[in-house]
DNA sequence: GGAAAGTTCACCCCTAGGGGTGAAGCCTCA
DNA sequence: TGAGGCTTCACCCCTAGGGGTGAACTTTCC
C-alpha cells in the first residue's frame, strides 16, 4: 500500500503548513508532495486538497480550474461549510470529494484515503461534528493544550497580552509562555500568524459553535464573555 | 421620515465599530442604538443587524434566536455568503432580510430602509458584486485610500512590516505611515484588530476574488503575489 | 517511584510595531 | 492660485510582543 500524494492549496503559508503539521504523523500513508501557495500544482499527485475558508462562491470557480489541471488526479475541497447545496455544487464543478474541517486528524487521513481509492466523497463526521464538542478544543488534533488553545482563542478575538491576562486571571508571564508554545506547535512567528491560523482553524467562537451552550468543562472558557 | 433604529450583533468589537464608522455619515437615516456583542438586545429597535462572515449553519440557528426576541423588530443577516439556499434557510428561520457585504455603504443604507419599511427583502446588489470590481478597492466606502487599502491587504496576509515595505518597494517610514492613517480609517488600534477588520471586510485574496483575474488598475496590486 | 508533560511564574533580552511631527512633491478642484 | 488631500519619507519616542532560561508544583502513566 503506498502513500496517497497530495498537493495543498491554499494562500496561506501558515495554514499550509498547518496541515502539514497534522500530517506530520501519517508520513507513511499520506504524503504531502506540494505546497502551492499560486494554485498551480507542477508535480502530478493523487489529491489536490483545496483548503478553504468561508466556502463561498469563488472557491467553485477555483475548483473548477483545479479539477482541468492534467497534473491532478482528484480535486477534495476541505472546508468548514457543510452546506449540502454547497457541496453539491463543489462537487458539481469537478471535486472528487468534500472533507470536513471538523475531523479529527486520523479521519480526516482516512478520508483522504478513501476519496483517493474511490470510495466515499463526502466526509463530515458524525451527525453535525463541525461544532466543537463539548470536553475537546479546536486546535487538539495540532497538538495545543487546553491553555494554549484557551490564549489563541483570545488572540484570535483581538485582545492584548494585557487583556487575556486579566481575563484569566493568570500572570502575563504565563500568558507569554502559553503564546510561545502556542506558536511553536502552529508554526507561526508572529501574532498575525497565529491569527490567521486561529480563524482557519475553528477559532472563532460563535462562527463555529457548541450546538448546546451550557457551560463544559474545557469548552466553557473558550466562549466569549461579555 | 424617522431614522431607522438598529442593533448591531457581532461578537467582535473592531467589526462592529467598523459598520459603525461605515454609518457615520448616515446618521440622520440610521441610527446605532446598540452595540451588543453578546447577541441580547436590550433596547427595542427596529432592526437587528446580523453581521456574520462566513454565512455557516450555526448562523441559521443564532437568527432564529433573534427573531425570536420580543425587543426586535426585523432581523437582517449581513454576510458575504451570497449562496441562494443559505439565504432561503436564513429567511425561512426568521431574517425579515438579507444584505450583501457587497454593496457600497450608500446601497447598504437604502438596503436597510427598504427592509424595514417592508420592501424588497434581499438586496445582493448587481448581478454578482460580491467580488471586488476592478478600478475599486475593498475599503474604499470606509475611507481607505488605494495604498492604505494596499498595505492592509498585506498585513491580512500575515505580512512583517519589512516585508510589506519590501513588496511595494516603499521604505518602512512610509509603510508605518499608511498603517497608522488605515488604523485610524478602520478604528484599530492593534495590528490583530486590523487582520480581522480585514477579514470581515472581504480583505483575503481568492476568497472573495475577482471574476476576471487579468490584471487591473488598482485591483492587481491587491492580488497575492508568488 | 520516577519519567513525562502540563501549569504557573519570574527574570533576562531585544526588536518590531505603534504613534507623533514635520516636510516635500504631487494631484485636483474651486 | 491656493486650499486640501494623497504619497512619500525621515526623524523622534516608547511599549507590547516575541524569545530564551530556569524553576516550582501538579497530574498522569508505566
Amino acid at each position: 500500500m503506498t502513500a496517497v500524494r497530495i498537493a495543498l492549496v491554499n494562500d496561506y503559508e501558515v495554514v499550509a503548513r498547518g496541515v502539514v503539521g497534522m500530517l506530520r504523523s501519517y508520513q507513511n500513508r499520506i504524503q504531502v508532495v506540494e505546497l502551492d501557495l499560486n494554485r498551480q500544482v507542477d508535480e502530478s499527485v493523487d489529491i489536490a486538497l483545496y483548503d478553504t475558508f468561508a466556502g463561498t462562491q469563488g472557491d467553485r470557480v477555483a475548483v473548477k480550474a483545479l479539477a482541468a489541471n492534467p497534473a491532478v488526479s482528484a480535486v477534495v475541497v476541505y472546508s468548514w461549510n457543510l452546506d449540502p447545496t454547497h457541496i453539491a455544487a463543489v462537487l458539481g464543478n469537478g471535486a472528487a470529494g468534500y472533507i470536513s474541517k471538523g475531523l479529527p486528524a486520523s479521519m480526516f487521513v482516512a478520508a483522504l484515503e478513501a476519496i483517493s481509492r474511490g470510495g466515499d466523497r463526502i466526509h463530515l463526521g458524525g451527525k453535525s461534528t463541525p461544532t466543537v464538542m463539548a470536553g475537546d478544543w479546536p486546535g487538539r488534533e495540532e497538538g495545543l493544550t487546553e491553555r494554549e488553545a484557551e490564549v489563541l482563542a483570545l488572540i484570535t478575538q483581538g485582545l492584548s497580552n494585557a487583556e487575556i491576562a486579566e481575563r484569566t486571571h493568570l500572570s502575563i508571564n504565563s500568558i507569554k509562555t502559553y503564546i510561545r508554545s502556542c506558536y511553536r506547535n502552529i508554526g507561526a512567528t508572529s501574532r498575525t500568524n497565529a491569527v490567521l491560523w486561529g480563524i482557519e482553524h475553528g477559532f472563532r467562537p460563535d462562527r463555529v459553535r457548541v450546538d448546546h451552550p451550557e457551560p463544559a468543562p474545557g469548552g466553557s472558557e473558550l466562549a466569549p464573555q461579555a
